[in-house]
DNA sequence: CACCCGTCTTGACAGTGTCAAGTTATATCG
DNA sequence: CGATATAACTTGACACTGTCAAGACGGGTG
């Protein structure tokens, strides 16, 4: 299997050792050698697949907005609720923690990769939608609104900046954010 | 003066000089050996005053956590609003960027430094000030969402995620998504 | 003046990302 | 089936990084 010169799908395994090694120790302490010698090639191999190390990822922040994109689009289908959408994005920065590290530093990325904008606007619309259209104009306050709660809560959480009562529950704790700030329920609720 | 052996205040120079780095390339680009050399002195003379690259960097995060308790702590005195104050929230993020930079940052920094700690939770009351009182219990639900929504609001800003319209004038998009959530400008507008 | 000690330098080490050149396996074509 | 083109991967080298140990310097105190 892994001893073959061909590895057959070595990009994929790359980005699965990006991941862990970011679980690990956070994106910033990621070594290219050692995610190489994770996936069992030699130092080199990933750039042939990524170009750089900012290149790999690339790949990893857009794999991960699109299992936002996912998550999000599902909550808003079972529930119709953006507090429940916001608590979505919340468990997602906490399950998918080494994605989300990964997904909104534009300086370790291709910031211009179209595979990434894509997903990344995938994500961005999945959470307009639970909280109001947007108008023609210029932006959507409540939209604003509710990506910067939601985004800001998921931050500030795995930053470690929350006190202890909020770290047991988390979700619960942004469902009582939600409803302080009465985002989602006063124009979708019937 | 900088050809001297003893520089004087190289502590100062340094921090400065990382500042000014970080404010070039962001943090993970920051090089220790650059910054010796910006400050004019030998490569390991960071070490000496800091330890190591994350003593430094927890040296600017402390000073920024500082500073923005300060820019808080007066946008709450002037205006007696909250929405006030998460508007200077964002105008920090905006104009003293690198040190926002690195502010959030735990795996960049040494999270347990009594200094960080300290600054830290300045900044965290003086926010929480524009926002209801703690009640005694486990959390207060307001606080964290006015938290939440300047953080995420600032850190969607400068990660580049929010349109142009929002871009050109973001100290105006915040008021308009303060207003949206109706946080702590439902009593004071006039 | 002599000493001490904090400040800073010098030199070395293992580890990093990236590039050029070489090697191996798969696919295509005669 | 055998030759060959091509993509996948390796090897080796380069300049650069953070960190450590040892040494040089110089201001402050006796």
């Amino acid at each position: 299997m892994t001893d073959r010169y061909h590895h057959g799908d070595l990009r994929r395994a790359l980005i699965d050792a990006a991941v862990e090694a970011v679980g690990e120790a956070g994106p910033s302490a990621l070594s290219l050698r050692a995610v190489a010698k994770k996936a069992g090639v030699s130092h080199a191999a990933p750039a042939h697949h990524f170009g750089d190390k900012a290149g790999l990822l690339t790949a990893v922040a857009a794999e991960g907005f699109g299992r936002l994109a996912d998550t999000l689009e599902a909550a808003w289908d079972a529930t119709g609720d953006f507090t429940a959408v916001g608590a979505a994005y919340v468990r997602f920065a906490i399950d998918r923690r080494p994605y989300f590290e990964v997904m909104f530093r534009p300086e370790l990325v291709h910031a211009d990769d179209p595979d990434l904008q894509r997903a990344a606007s995938r994500s961005a619309a999945a959470l307009h939608r639970g909280s109001g259209e947007s108008d023609g104009g210029e932006f959507n306050a409540a939209a604003l609104a509710a990506w910067s709660l939601a985004h800001g809560f998921a931050e500030l959480l795995v930053a470690g900046n929350f006190p202890q009562a909020v770290k047991n529950d988390p979700e619960a704790a942004f469902r009582a954010v939600g409803r302080a700030t009465g985002l989602g329920s006063d124009h979708s609720s019937g």
